[in-house]
DNA sequence: TTTAGTAAGTGTACAATTTACAATAAGGTA
DNA sequence: TACCTTATTGTAAATTGTACACTTACTAAA
């Protein structure tokens, strides 16, 4: 089974820790062949190319897969990026060239954001380190990644706006401040926790569990659940464009 | 500068004209090189190979003005379609062989929405004939086009409910029985008449004219226009994704 | 065991929006 | 002039949005 060689996928992956938003980097170093001085180190988004018989979901399943151990990952494509010069920075085409690639043949990458709630995840792939940096401190990244990244980070949140998504950066049971502040880093804002509450509060798809938070050193909170298949039952499409 | 054979656009162009959504089709028949019979006759969709130079959305918005002559079309990636298979139905093989193409490359297409009233469209396209087909009238289309219409569908639906993209379906100035009648029509359901009033009174950016329909057989309508310009200023986000 | 610290949980009044519902007005056409 | 067609408009009740502050339940430290 050979490779396409003109068809990649490249995974935005957030992950949430209940604090910040965070996405999975890969280090990318290039080191001279000859002297082994480092000729520069900066990182890339996680991204792979397909094989010839596969589809691109699957690809970017592979990804996560090896990247995270994790199968029941929420994933999906946003957007395709096919400039003809988006691998022609002059490190790019360094790195392409040291990795035995054609840096003139252009090739398409689709774009796929993944959601999870911030575990371990295996911190070395194809030798590369991995780890999460917080969305607001990556810096300049390789190839036309910060323009993947800002593609992904507008798709999640128009999708958070309309869907009820938020729950897929939380574990299987959370609190409702966690759910909150799900939606306060998304949506960079602010909610009055009565009002959010309430609003919560009519979602008959968020189920209350009898249980509550351990180990905390505070009034120890309820835990709840989001089910889907309710949410499925009951959801109407409207219409709100307007605002 | 060359084709990037194995990158295309395909674009679903839909035209309403005040009733019905259209979608524009060209037809697609095979005849035998020897005795002229025809071999099959259908549609698809209207798509482009893309230039190695060029962009997807240029390559996009070529296809569109060669059809149409139009320049400012409302026009938006949706997705990317790439099954290994897409391509591999007999007929499909059959013309792309007479076509001279390579039925076994895989062909990774780019799916685009066009929005626009409905007006005179150029009728022949690189010899083919094309023309307006009402949405709901459409059947068994070339290759994957109709999972490229459906997907294409969604997309429209799923913008329409947030974003006020009807605008683009209709004239510069409209009715606002017009205007109902596109989102009744995309959205599949009915509005109430005075409710939807209400609701769009509430939107500064849709702009009452001094002027009414002519030539209509009852009371003339006044005339509205959508302003971008006052929609991007007065805009909110915010969060709706629970009903 | 007491105290301090921390986040959880809760109600009310007012404003804005949604919903259901039907009669009159203004043009053309016969 | 009568008729046909679509445009235009209001009101009351229910629901939802918004602004705003105190009490509760737990842990940790004294």
């Amino acid at each position: 089974m050979g490779l396409s060689n003109y068809i990649s996928v490249d995974c935005v992956i957030f992950g949430f820790d209940f604090e910040k938003l965070n996405v999975l980097l890969v280090d990318r170093t290039l080191t001279d062949n000859e002297t082994g001085d480092v000729l520069f180190t900066d990182h890339t988004l996680t991204g792979n190319h397909i094989y010839e018989d596969e589809t691109i979901e699957n690809a970017a399943h592979r990804v996560l897969f090896e990247l995270t151990g994790l199968q029941n990952v929420y994933l999906e494509q946003f957007k395709i990026f096919a400039h003809p010069d988006r691998l022609k920075k002059p490190n790019d085409r360094q790195w392409l060239l040291h990795d035995g690639r054609n840096p003139d043949v252009r090739i398409v990458s689709v774009g796929f954001f993944a959601l999870l709630s911030v575990r371990d995840v295996t911190l070395e792939w194809k030798g590369r380190t991995v780890k999460w940096v917080p969305y607001h401190e990556i810096g300049e990244l390789a190839f036309d990644h910060n323009e993947i990244l800002e593609g992904a980070i507008e798709a999640l949140r128009n999708k958070t706006k309309h869907e009820p998504i938020g729950f897929e950066l939380l574990p299987e049971k959370f609190t409702l401040s966690q759910l909150q502040k799900v939606y306060e880093i998304i949506l960079d804002t602010e909610f009055d926790k009565r009002n959010f509450r309430k609003k919560v509060a009519r979602m008959k798809y968020l189920i209350p569990l009898d249980e509550k938070q351990t180990g905390v050193a505070h009034k120890p909170a309820r835990l709840y659940m989001f089910s889907r298949e309710v949410y499925e039952k009951t959801r109407k499409d409207f219409f709100d464009f307007w605002v």
